[in-house]
DNA sequence: TATAGTGGTTAGGCTTACCTAACAATTAGG
DNA sequence: CCTAATTGTTAGGTAAGCCTAACCACTATA
């Protein structure tokens, strides 16, 4: 029984921006697995917090503020997939697992943790440990 | 005002039962940063779920099965604050994010993050790569 | 052995994110 | 243009983890 955070909200308006102008209600409902009334409940709160305009009846789109928030979040979020999928997870749980650690991963350590993999990304060859870590999860044993 | 949960109070039981071996309802509430009776209602909780055995007004002490599960914790704490540490993290900080996270992340990922950590703890001399990245978070330049 | 002081518990309330059931608005067809 | 179907909102309620205020149990000392 997940208990998802108004950030999340954000970043799955976010997300079906894309699509339509204004998201709807159930758009959102369905995306989040949440029943429409805990949408329009937090709408109501987001819309307090300057993050989204929503009008009844039509739908929610990001402000400004919320739009930047969203971005921030996102990366944040691919920072954690990345690595874990670095470090061999699968994909999926490494979405799932980003989804929830994001909220509450210092922006220090984010930071930190963002250069980690910008790092391993844009190394000018394949890093050799990488490839001796793989190693190391299925044998157990390492080789230099 | 961050939210504790269960998994916490376990953690912090086990910590402070090596002392002594009932552990009080205020030695509890003062390390937590939370009133007394928040942990009175927590023990009965975990009393419930079989993690702690509670006698009002003379203390708690963790169960077999709590203290199974203390130790699985404490490692998975152990294995994130020890990872942002080798990214460069602050203590503190990599202690405060590791008490967070590990109760929001996968088991795989968690088993693979220490996996990681062992690796490079057990590497036979100091791995050239984290010098390198250190470099690279200071100067934002590699220079292999 | 009565009582003050310390520490613990109970009662009652708050907040956040969720739910169901009932009702209201919009849209689409006839 | 009116009604049925769809979609959305309101009302009222739950569960966790927290709080304060008020009340109880132990202890320890006179």
């Amino acid at each position: 029984m997940r208990r998802i955070t108004k950030e999340e909200y954000i970043e799955t308006i976010f997300a079906l921006q894309k699509d339509s102008v204004k998201v709807q209600t159930g758009q959102i409902a369905q995306r989040m697995d949440v029943k429409p009334p805990s949408v329009t409940e937090m709408l109501g709160k987001l819309q307090d917090e300057g993050l989204v305009n929503y009008e009844p009846y039509i739908g929610a789109e990001l402000t400004s503020k919320g739009e930047k928030l969203a971005r921030e979040l996102l990366e944040t979020h691919k920072v954690i997939s990345d690595f874990l999928e670095i470090l061999g997870i699968d994909k999926d749980v490494a979405e799932h697992d980003a989804c929830i650690i994001e909220h509450h991963m210092s922006r220090e350590s984010a930071q930190r943790l963002k250069m980690f993999v910008e790092f391993i990304q844009t190394a000018p060859k394949d890093p050799l440990w990488i490839e001796r870590f793989r190693q190391y999860c299925e044998t157990g044993e390492r080789d230099c």
